[in-house]
DNA sequence: GCCTTTTTGGTCAGCTTGAGCATCGAATAT
DNA sequence: ATATTCGATGCTCAAGCTGACCAAAAAGGC
């Protein structure tokens, strides 16, 4: 449960990918999918996705493919997911924040909507630069990144 | 995305309702179903799902039906969820917290790790209690009630 | 000027997963 | 003991997502 798409992740994937590699003006979808072994064509569309929602920089011909449109410090995890698989909403209720329907139903909504909130504002404060930057899973003393309070 | 199964709203919904109603011994399914208006059957499979982890109580019979097993400050909306729709990871890898396979995939899982956890973190934070409690959605200058560090 | 490389867009089959329904079994009150 | 009420189990159907194929446009290199 409370899982994220494929596409979020692989969207994730490529851009930490094109933030390592900071050197190359354009990488192709084939070689990043090729890099992490997930199906290229459907890669291919998530880039695409991302290029129109303004994140990436498409570049075609020879030597083309994508790059960060922006540092990667300055583009967050929010943004990418939010781009791949639209707003999302801890409520199964698809209406944003209205109540459902006509039904006195999801009183519960409420408090789940501060959840939603919270995570929302987590993904925010994450950055595919931190993504990138993460790398030994051992001896990382980093200061707190985000502090998040949850008032209910 | 990242919804939450119907299954666990109505879930959390349910319990809501019997913590509403500590004055009753117990209530079937079928009141909870129509006083919220939704499916009886599937709302009957949620419960007895809960009966089994050990959340609610059932009661056979004539004026059966189910009742909270514990005190509902006790029950966290994170346990709720958690027994619906078993352990909940973001990462699509559905590995727990092993690497995808053989691929040296997914670097990005750790620090999404990190995410899931404070995530859990808030569920955890709040209990039917707060979610009954919850009625009037104007004027409620409540004390913060959880503060998660996330530490990347 | 032609050709290769790479993006772009549309379409479609296969599959996993969740939603919902019908039937069978158990327990209690009269 | 019987009938009613409720809980348990199994099954079917539909939807969304994944993943792939194909054709066309764009842009640089020879």
């Amino acid at each position: 449960m409370l899982k994220l798409t494929k596409k979020a992740d692989y969207g994730l994937m490529a851009l930490k990918y094109l933030a390592e590699h900071p050197e190359m003006p354009a990488l192709s979808a084939k070689d990043i999918a090729d890099a992490y072994g997930i199906p290229a064509q459907l890669l291919a569309k998530i880039l695409q996705r991302l290029t129109k929602t303004g994140l990436l920089r498409s570049h075609a011909g020879m030597n083309g493919g994508y790059a960060l449109s922006r540092d990667a410090r300055k583009i967050s995890a929010y943004e990418v997911i939010h781009d791949i698989d639209g707003p999302f909403f801890i409520t199964s209720c698809t209406k944003g924040s209205k109540s459902c329907e006509l039904t006195p139903s999801c009183t519960i909504k409420e408090p789940l909507a501060r959840v939603n909130d919270t995570i929302a504002g987590v993904l925010k404060s994450i950055s595919i630069h931190d993504l990138a930057e993460y790398e030994s899973p051992a001896a990382k003393p980093r200061e707190a990144h985000g502090l998040v309070s949850l008032t209910l």
